[in-house]
DNA sequence: TTGACGCCCATGTATGCCCATGCTATCCCA
DNA sequence: TGGGATAGCATGGGCATACATGGGCGTCAA
């Protein structure tokens, strides 16, 4: 599979009153050059967020689980956790989506949304609760200083 | 074969007075892309639930039995497991299917459906039965993550 | 005759689709 | 170099449609 254009980078959009929030436009060109004009979007395990990428995000989980034996729990528990709590949500005209009610609610997204590129994924978050992360997540980069692995020839710039 | 649409996501529907449920219209599209307006379901071996797919699932399943020698015990084992007990639902004009009373039976349905989205595949279970899975299903994946790193791509988070 | 089932129509609501507006950053030209 | 023009993008809101759901009627089979 050709390697596809990492997502970078933070945006923060509002979240208007029917629920919509435009997806940063990098972030929609790179999905759209997935073939669909839809993201893929689930809560996160690790905290308030929402979890999303696209096809190619979407076919690398699904292909995970497909590569379990289908009498497997382990297929089972990846299938439930992964597959089923995935939504599919197409863009609209403009480039907007609605998150259904549930993940905003584990994001606690209120009026405002940022989203925050992690490479072959994204996520989004409350932007408060999304800075608070990323202190965090500086200071334990500054202690692991060092342990950074470049494992060939990553576009990390 | 081409990659097919996954199933995907979890949907409640309600079952009416006359144990009608409408499939959900993403499910829909995907099982009509496969050439009927109709699924194919069994009672699920590993839970109080009921499987069903589309015709390409359904051929994937007959390809596995005849994969196997037709005089030997296994094939005919698979033969009754999954050919005999599946069942050919149609759907009516509006989308909806009525299962017979043995699985409805098998997965406990009661005033409401969930339908849950498992890659090739679904499963109809009853909502409050799926989430109880559903919460085992990500505990056993958290941890699973924790032990086996895929070096290449992230996964989850 | 009496259900069971398939087929058809009705309705409220949620969803997607479409057009309009304003902001901003960039470019062009004087 | 300054100011105006322009295009891309985020945002708002109205409207049509799709979808889930409920119910009626006829047909076919025990």
């Amino acid at each position: 599979m050709k390697f596809a254009r990492p997502f970078l980078s933070t945006f923060v959009n509002k979240v208007d009153a029917k629920g919509r929030v435009s997806v940063p436009a990098r972030f929609r060109d790179i999905l759209e050059a997935q073939g669909v004009r839809a993201l893929y979007a689930r809560a996160s395990t690790s905290g308030p967020a929402i979890v999303a990428g696209g096809l190619a995000w979407m076919e690398q989980l699904h292909a995970e689980v497909a590569a379990h034996d289908p009498s497997s729990e382990v297929h089972d528990d990846f299938a439930y956790a992964l597959l089923g709590d995935t939504v599919e949500l197409s863009l609209d005209g403009e480039g907007r989506v609605g998150f259904p009610e549930e993940l905003m609610l584990h994001a606690g997204l209120d009026g405002s949304a940022a989203f925050v590129g992690m490479g072959a994924y994204f996520e989004i978050w409350e932007p408060r609760a999304l800075e608070l992360r990323k202190v965090q997540a500086r200071r334990a980069t500054a202690e692991r200083r060092g342990q950074l692995r470049l494992p060939s020839r990553e576009g990390t710039k």
